[in-house]
DNA sequence: GTCTATAGTCTGATAGAC
DNA sequence: GTCTATCAGACTATAGAC
């Protein structure tokens, strides 16, 4: 693999730095409560520099999640092509859980800041993505309590990578935690 | 009771109005995406007219979340009155899980936006309350699968009315569905 | 890649007439 | 209670020197 690296994870880059002071800002103080200003107060350069790496705001934001809505896209594509309801469930739920684990901050920051419906109005869709889960969990046909249970499960696995109690949990503690939880929430027996 | 009224429930006012235009475009823009030019233009007015009923931004703020502050208030306060753990966390639940139906849009606003904390930081504080409340379901020496069941609860609760899946569910409904799903994500039996 | 400087717009908030 | 008019400051974004 060469040069072109994708998202912000493969090395220390102007670029990299840029995008972690921005996740941070925008998780504190919201996407539309941080101004370039900030940013670049907290890499101590200028507004100019960082419009060098980034040709707008959006940009920033839309970098931030794309590694997030790509991995959501092949969760969500292998969990469809699964052939029983439970296996669709099962795929979807441990991708899901995985996903919200490693993108914590970003998570927490699609599913509920403002700025990114708005954003996507144009863009690859994420609340098409995040419909599509909906309907694997969710089945054809569901019973109100079904319904309700599948609506909490979603803002809970969202954002609970947020909460600061859980920062000093480990991936695995918590993704294995999560998973228990969110299967007793749903009313699914613990896999054997 | 005479025309001090408490909130925004009584009755069609001026101030009532503004409150729930503010509301409306807080829940879909959050509150830092709203200006008070906008929701001066949802009521036909100019921005000085609204300035005539709210002395600042942060003060409307202030007035929509005040009426949920105050009844998160009575639900900790009454729920901490409980001699047993089982009988605090019975009281809790419930009383939360009324609060976020109740006060649908304004739970998830508290819950998510970040203008609410940056208020709070001078004012009567909610984030005081959710931690009471987190304490509560928590208990003493919990668990890391406590911690994070909690956490996850605590996201779903305050989230979930916002689901526009749920717009049509009525209160009744709601509740009951909720405090079932929560009983089952924090493992306990469901009532007889 | 980083800087200074600035354009043009919008912001929250105030003053004062009606 | 609502208006017009205005303020000082912050905002995103651009231009061009080094």
């Amino acid at each position: 693999m060469d040069a072109a690296m994708r998202g912000d994870a493969r090395k220390e880059t102007p670029r990299s730095r840029l995008l972690a002071a921005a996740l941070a800002l925008y998780s504190r103080h919201g996407v539309n409560g941080t101004s370039l200003q900030m940013i670049a107060d907290r890499l101590g350069v200028t507004k100019a520099a960082v419009y060098h790496q980034f040709r707008s705001k959006d940009a920033i934001l839309l970098a931030l999640l794309e590694p997030l809505v790509s991995d959501m896209r092949e969760v969500v594509e292998r969990a469809e092509c699964e052939r029983t309801r439970t296996a669709q469930v099962e795929s979807v739920l441990t991708g899901v859980i995985d996903l919200a684990v490693r993108h914590r901050e970003v998570s927490a920051l699609m599913q509920a800041d403002p700025a990114v419906p708005a954003l996507h109005a144009s863009q690859s869709d994420s609340a098409a993505l995040s419909e599509r889960i909906g309907q694997l969990l969710l089945g054809p046909d569901p019973e109100p309590g079904r319904l309700i249970s599948v609506a909490m499960l979603g803002s809970a696995l969202m954002m609970t990578g947020k909460n600061p109690k859980l920062a000093a949990v480990e991936d695995e503690e918590l993704r294995r935690q999560m998973l228990v939880a969110a299967r007793r929430l749903l009313g699914l027996r613990s896999r054997g």
